[in-house]
DNA sequence: CCAATACATCAAAAAAAATTGATCAAGGAG
DNA sequence: CTCCTTGATCAATTTTTTTTGATGTATTGG
């Protein structure tokens, strides 16, 4: 039986598949602002993003946690609140340096 | 009147709005698949990519029109070929190192 | 000229992602 | 305890993206 679509390589797939889910998290004007005011501010909760951004809280919710599920950036939960900031290695990891500076706060940009 | 929407910066709007169109460009599998193999090959015209990605033609033609649009790869038109290159420069400023080593050859990695 | 190939594009359908408004649970404050 | 705030989640709808198959144009080769 011979097979109709391609093996390839299991491993450049699932290489593939990684960065499809980090691309798809910064592919929104929303998240991709969500992610510059976390890069100015450090830490923020729903709440501050939501006087930022001017987007109801539950939009911000269901955007957080796509970033957070492409772990481009961490939720840390306190009492009622929830405390986001970036994921600078990860960040680093996939952006270029240039780049990087819409993300990035202490160095020469 | 008082403005319910953020004008902000219309500057970083526009940028983010850039950087949006290109993640969506890198936003999937099929087309990180065409970045990579281009980056491998050169240069490569559509049939090319049907027998690599065993992709139908319009299927492939929807995706480089997009990676296109985003200014990731270059088209060159002879005769009734259609050859598809990576835009290094462009591809160079938007990932890291580490990243862009999926869709460089000559170098350390 | 004819047949075959390369590929862009289009319209309809299917699939995936985003928005909206509501509900609910868990704390904190009085 | 009661009220208020924070924020996650859910279902329904809307919007966007992708797939599919077909059509059309240009070019190549015999």
């Amino acid at each position: 039986m011979a097979l109709d679509f391609p093996i390839h390589n299991e491993q450049l797939n699932t290489t593939f598949s990684l960065y499809e889910k980090k691309f798809k998290a910064l592919s929104d004007q929303k998240r991709l602002h969500i992610m510059y005011e976390l890069t100015q501010a450090g830490v923020l909760c729903v709440c501050d993003l939501t006087d930022k951004l001017y987007l109801p809280q539950s939009k911000l919710s269901y955007h957080l946690k796509i970033l957070v599920d492409a772990e481009l950036i961490t939720k840390e939960l306190r009492g009622t609140w929830s405390y986001y900031k970036l994921n600078k290695k990860e960040v680093n990891h996939l952006l270029s340096e240039e780049l990087c500076c819409l993300f990035r706060t202490n160095d020469g940009c």
